[in-house]
DNA sequence: TCTGGGGTCCTAGGACCC
DNA sequence: TCTGGGGTCCTAGGACCC
């Protein structure tokens, strides 16, 4: 059996762990830049607050139902995450961390000896105790019908106290029947649409179209969902924590034309990469950059395009990131357009310890020992102490966070204080 | 003025190999 | 008349997730 572990509107969870006042009232919790609502709590949800609606169109609204608004605060968010996985491994060895928020776990042989029931009781009081985060949970013979079962437990908790065990035939197709297509875990807008057009409403509607037809429009990651719908296994717990690409990319906080400008962005996350691919002992051989306008500014030039670059050699030297980005850069970039996005991805990602050397271009073997250091200094000192020459030194790029909480949890300066 | 960021997987098609 | 067969690797683009 899985279980699908998801906190509850974890991100107004964490928000109301250390401002208790916050509890049952509207909370929403916006993006990167103050941009738009990414995480709500249901009194938000039920004010009518949808998903991703733009801060700005926003705003009378939050003050008329007195909303609460936080800039995401993701040093705290994702503190609190790793002591909710932290807890969730105390009770199988099988995990799989999906999401910042989300959970997999999987109980063998446990659905003859154990009752999930109370296995899961347990575990929502384990968490809820330790973390103060509130957690529904979801048992079922696959993942994606844990997904379901995790649905149905938070939908109706005033009876299932938030924990739900799929487990019967009955159980299923009455679940199958009740849960929308659009609403299925895999089914995306695109998906939704064709299928509501063949008059495909339901879940269970779903899994009685033929394998074939499945297959062909939908290819095998379509099938594999039929069958885990069916009761049947098809996706397994995956465990590897790993990364195959990363990235950094960030909206401006308004637009600009200037090639020095946007070159010291591409710069300053081309570092923020190799510092990522450093944590997780990673080198890449190949880096891709791009660079857009602002797609919702109708009357203005509009203007994108994305490069990708081979690394001679697999690198994660913020040294050699910086240079191939620009070469990147260089030949993307074009003059007379308002730029308001840029980003750079590292891909093809490998091990540190076992990448292949090149024969006649090698690292500067300098770099490594270097890279060591900064990070060092920049982590017992604090980010960014240590900048590159192509960084601008001067101003500190800020995202607007006009909201922000205090970190509570990984800086002691801001630590909760009690009066 | 203001509209996020970071991921995964799959397929088709082209270039190439023997 | 008939012009092979079996691969790999890479990339772009599309779908999805939180």
């Amino acid at each position: 059996m899985f279980a699908l572990v998801d906190c509850n509107n974890f991100y107004a969870s964490c928000e109301r762990v250390f401002n208790p006042k916050l509890n049952n009232q509207p909370v929403a919790i916006l993006s990167n830049n103050d941009g738009c609502v990414i995480a709500r709590s249901n009194e938000a949800k039920a004010l009518g607050i949808p998903m991703g609606a733009p801060a700005f169109k926003y705003q009378k609204i939050f003050e008329r139902n007195h909303i609460h608004v936080f800039s995401s605060n993701y040093a705290l968010y994702g503190d609190m995450s790793a002591r909710v996985m932290n807890l969730l491994s105390e009770f199988t060895p099988d995990m799989e961390i999906y999401s910042i928020d989300e959970a997999f776990l999987q109980f063998v042989g446990y659905e003859t000896h154990f009752d999930l029931q109370k296995i899961g009781e347990q575990m929502k009081q384990r968490v809820e105790k330790g973390t103060g985060i509130p957690i529904s949970i979801g048992f079922a013979p696959t993942k994606a019908l844990a997904k379901v079962a995790n649905r149905i437990a938070k939908k109706f908790a005033q009876q299932t106290n938030g924990i739900y065990v799929l487990q019967t035939e009955k159980q299923r197709f009455k679940a199958l029947k009740w849960l929308k297509i659009n609403d299925v875990w895999g089914i995306g807008r695109q998906h939704a649409i064709r299928l509501q057009k063949h008059n495909i409403n339901t879940a269970f509607d779903f899994t009685q179209l033929p394998d074939d037809w499945v297959r062909k429009h939908m290819t095998v990651v379509g099938l594999r969902l039929k069958k885990e719908l069916e009761g049947k296994p098809s996706l397994s717990l995956e465990e590897v924590a790993n990364k195959k690409a990363i990235a950094t990319t960030r909206s401006f906080d308004t637009q600009y034309e200037d090639y020095q400008y946007i070159k010291e962005r591409i710069s300053t996350f081309a570092i923020s990469c190799g510092e990522k691919m450093r944590k997780q002992n990673s080198c890449c051989q190949v880096i891709s950059v791009f660079l857009k306008t602002n797609k919702f500014q109708h009357n203005a030039a509009q203007y994108g395009k994305s490069i990708t670059i081979k690394t001679p050699y697999p690198t994660n030297s913020s040294i050699d990131l910086v240079k191939y980005a620009i070469q990147g850069f260089d030949k993307i970039y074009k003059k007379g357009y308002q730029y308001k996005k840029a980003g750079v991805i590292v891909m093809g990602l490998i091990p540190e310890e076992n990448r292949q050397l090149a024969l006649f271009n090698q690292e500067n073997p300098k770099h490594s020992g270097l890279m060591k250091q900064i990070d060092a200094i920049n982590k017992s000192l604090g980010n960014q102490k240590i900048k590159f020459a192509c960084q601008d030194l001067k101003r500190t790029w800020k995202m607007r966070q006009e909201h922000l909480s205090q970190r509570y949890t990984t800086n002691i300066n801001e630590i909760i204080s009690v009066l």
